[in-house]
RNA sequence: GCCUGGGUGGCGGAAUAGGUAGACGCAUUGGACUUAAAAUCCAAUGGGCUUUAUGCCCGUGCCGGUUCGAGUCCGGCCCCGGGCACCA
């Protein structure tokens, strides 16, 4: 065994040694018990970044304590290889997509290689390969069969001068990054996927997740952000049409006193044509992205659109509104303002000298003023006619009741959550499978002709641009129906498509006569941990939990929902904000890891800060990482001829000197604090943990034979408590400290309860909640004991010495607390 | 704007069910070893006070509350991060 930790002859050494054994390659066996843990995969956008060496080591961690626990595990990692990126870089570099795409992939494989990630690289999957994207073209056709895809016109970013559309991202300050055009909203058709009608399962399935944060939980309930109202219909006046709004406040109807509709609701198209103040309001407000968080940011505005609406109660006539705050894709596009009771309401009426109509009071008598706010607490009814005095569940049954023995409304249950618009017209992505037929119509493309591949051979054009609709051959086609020519659907599939469903796809990734094996997937699934950033919290999640539900009811699997436990993780952040390449904070984990290694690496980042937190980035922190494992690597070097002779099994706790069971009992203690942090992930303070071990070890001083094998049992134990973080030191060192095994297929420490309860206990001693004195008794002294030994004490004695004892608490283990 | 998470020494963080605030690491300072440096090892390290002690007081973003006892629970505020449906 050499002196110095040899970081790179090591690390190399037992990477190739775990390949060429395929130690990590896993098959389905009918014995014990199966655990699947799966990292959310990366894009391949270059090289490996801080990011996913946190994300991976957390994974890599699990998976090797959990196959130490003796679970089959499956571990595996993919590509998520479409994407915008790519189209990108052939801009930039006119470099194809795909040739950009696949040297990406080579190139991170061998970094995550290098990390010594225990991967089963048998089930590597790349979304790009047409192999893959085929059974997502095949599932379309299944919801497409199903009703659950449908075509309709949506907005989107639109660029004026590149005559493109752009990503939300692509959008800086209204203008589109590249030309710097003042973006606008377009409308195009698109298609759809109707998560709508899993809108109630996805939300009340939610209870079931108990291995999910709360925070995502709610994040998600809040999205899907299912409401209880009423639909009113308000009449027209100079058409007779109806107006329908959608409210969760018929209590407050009394009060309306203005409607607000979006400016893209139907009835603005009416007015606008005559109208060119409302046509140039129109026109302004299409003159922003789409993104929800800038139409929610800017100023709000409005103007009347000069017509009258009748209240479908109290028949009064009030003024219709063009506003840029409603939206059109939630509830009817049309909302009922009430002033008196919405804050943006009352602003809003405000700004335009609209009237305010109180018309709910403080239930407690309370007086109302709407001089600087509304009031928008529920209470009791006043100014309602016949509804006055009822409170707001009251209300809500009378006036919904009202309405609908009018017919001029009813209760109506509302979602937040919108239907998933897929259509991207973009080139680097799965083509949608549709064929248009201008005398047999839009069909989805026959299973037997799938995949719709994606051309590759193709030029890019002087701008470095692809668009598959400048491409005949792939366009042109002919019709299953009739056989006449027909066209090709050009958009292709959101990436969300292909995320949404990969973790199915690694029980069978070679499976060709399906989308995945059944009896795979009835195996593997669902994933026992997920792991992530918590930037996924909605979409990703709620899409995979949505395809899950959608394979199950066409009958493919029996699954409700995918991942059982969620852990997310935080970002790496340097200088205060995140790690990227925007920001010019990038670190490279090839340079650490040839600086100190890939087990150095590891250890700091799960030291660094507990898994779902940020990470603070800090090369002094990878430094004591580095002199950790340093320090490990020498307390074997300068202990292995001491301990290899001995064999004892037998210990004679009471023989033993204070210094022996000292360190018996904290071996013990790691042992159990590594397992329950472990179990929780709390990778932090297990190795804070066992480098308190390893202080306490180092110094100990073996004077007899049990001595010796305490520190034996030590440093054995240290190893193994290790391994799952830093695998490959950890293997050397096991190897040379005689044992054949491989640390991979060893079995996790157990430690000796009985020891860790043989010491004594401190009892801290308060008086009126100050620490004052502490005694030490062993674990089972009774109570009274432990009081009277309080009273005892001296300093204790000088706090409470003349003054009277009005309580004495006693918590077992813990502490005495005297209050006088 | 809406939804959501966080704020503890010089720094990253610990305190698992309301019970010793600051484990472990980094940095800094002093010492040992060395011709010297690096590496390593040992020690000190939240702030203040003076009577220098087995001492006292303050201290977990801010203000208030509950409790024998609050970093932890409750109410109100401030600041920072994540998401907002075409970045992935």
């Amino acid at each position: 065994m050499t002196k110095v930790y040899d970081v790179q002859s090591i690390e190399e050494k037992w990477q190739k040694k775990w390949e060429q054994e395929h130690i990590y390659n896993v098959e389905e066996i009918s014995s014990g018990e199966k655990y699947y843990v799966l990292e959310m995969f990366p894009y391949p956008s270059g090289r490996i970044h801080m990011g996913h060496v946190r994300n991976y080591t957390i994974g890599d961690v699990i998976a090797r304590y959990k196959r130490t626990r003796g679970y089959n595990v499956l571990h595996p990692i993919g590509w998520d290889a479409f994407g915008l990126p790519a189209e990108n870089a052939a801009i930039q570099n006119r470099v194809h997509p795909a040739k950009w795409t696949y040297e990406n992939i080579s190139q991170m494989r061998e970094q995550l290689k290098r990390l010594g990630f225990g991967y089963d690289w048998t089930r590597e999957i790349t979304t790009c390969d047409p192999e893959y994207y085929r059974w997502e073209q095949w599932f379309f056709n299944r919801l497409y069969e199903k009703g659950l895809v449908y075509k309709k016109t949506s907005f989107v970013n639109w660029d004026p001068v590149d005559q493109t559309v752009l990503a939300n991202e692509q959008v800086i300050d209204g203008k589109g990054w590249r030309s710097g055009a003042l973006v606008e909203r377009r409308e195009i058709p698109q298609w759809f996927l109707k998560i709508s009608d899993y809108a109630d399962e996805l939300l009340d399935d939610l209870v079931k997740l108990e291995g999910w944060p709360e925070a995502v939980k709610t994040m998600q309930y809040n999205w899907i952000g299912r409401s209880f109202g009423v639909e009113a219909d308000f009449e027209l006046k100079n058409s007779g049409e109806v107006l329908r709004v959608y409210t969760t406040r018929p209590d407050t109807i009394m009060g309306a006193t203005y409607l607000a509709v979006a400016p893209e609701h139907p009835i603005v198209k009416q007015v606008s044509d005559n109208d060119d103040r409302v046509k140039s309001f129109v026109k302004e407000c299409m003159k922003t992205s789409v993104s929800e968080a800038d139409l929610e940011t800017i100023e709000k505005r409005g103007v009347p659109l000069g017509i009258n609406a009748v209240h479908p109660i109290s028949r009064d006539d009030i003024p219709v509104w063009v506003a840029n705050f409603v939206l059109m894709s939630y509830g009817t596009g049309a909302v009922m303002s009430v002033p008196a009771h919405d804050q943006r309401d009352w602003e809003f009426a405000k700004k335009y000298d609209i009237q305010i109509k109180p018309v709910v009071y403080p239930a407690d008598n309370s007086e109302l003023d709407l001089g600087k706010e509304a009031f928008v607490e529920k209470g009791i009814l006043k100014n309602s006619g016949q509804f006055d005095g009822l409170n707001f569940d009251q209300a809500f049954e009378k006036i919904s009741e009202y309405l609908e023995s009018e017919s001029r409304g009813c209760k109506k249950i509302n979602y937040r959550l919108r239907d998933w618009g897929i259509s991207r017209q973009r080139y680097w992505g799965a083509p949608i499978p549709i064929i248009y037929c201008d005398s047999c119509g839009e069909m989805p493309v026959p299973d037997e002709e799938l995949p719709v591949e994606l051309p590759v051979d193709i030029e890019l054009d002087q701008k470095g641009i692809i668009s598959l609709s400048n491409v005949k051959e792939f366009i042109e086609t002919k019709c299953p129906k009739c056989g006449g020519l027909a066209k090709r659907e050009t958009d292709t599939m959101d990436t969300f498509v292909e995320s949404s469903w990969y973790f199915l796809r690694y029980a069978s990734p070679e499976f060709n006569e399906g989308i995945f094996d059944r009896k795979s997937v009835s195996y593997w699934l669902p994933v026992d941990q997920y792991i992530g950033g918590i930037e996924h919290a909605i979409l990703h999640l709620l899409y995979s939990r949505f395809f899950t539900k959608a394979l199950r009811d066409i009958g493919m699997t029996d699954l409700d929902e995918p991942f059982t436990n969620l852990l997310t993780q935080g970002m790496v952040i340097k200088d205060g904000v995140k790690m990227s390449k925007s920001a010019g904070n990038i670190v490279d984990p090839d340079e650490m890891i040839e600086k100190y290694g890939a087990d150095t690496v590891r250890i700091f980042m799960l030291f660094a800060s507990p898994v779902q937190r940020d990470l603070d980035w800090s090369e002094k922190g990878v430094e004591g990482a580095y002199r950790f494992l340093n320090r490990v690597w020498r307390i074997v070097v300068e202990n292995l001829s001491k301990i290899q002779g001995i064999n004892k099994t037998e210990l004679d706790v009471s023989a033993l000197s204070e210094e022996e069971k000292s360190l018996l009992i904290k071996v013990n203690r790691t042992i159990k604090k590594v397992t329950d942090d472990f179990e929780r992930f709390q990778f932090n303070t297990a190795i804070a943990s066992i480098m308190e071990l390893l202080n306490e070890t180092s110094k100990f001083n073996a004077a007899s034979e049990s001595g010796l094998y305490i520190l034996k049992k030590s440093i054995f134990s240290m190893v193994g408590l290790l391994f799952p973080m830093a695998p490959h030191i950890t293997e050397e060192l096991w190897q040379n400290l005689g044992n054949r095994n491989s640390l991979v297929d060893s079995r996790w420490l157990v430690f000796d309860q009985d020891i860790i309860e043989s010491s004594e206990i401190n009892i801290v001693i308060q008086v009126n909640g100050k620490v004052r004195s502490q005694i030490s008794v062993s674990p089972d002294a009774d109570q009274d004991f432990i009081k009277n030994l309080a009273f005892e004490d001296q300093k204790v004695k000088g706090y409470i010495a003349g003054k009277e004892i009005k309580r004495v608490i006693v918590v077992p283990k813990k502490l005495v607390n005297i209050v006088v």
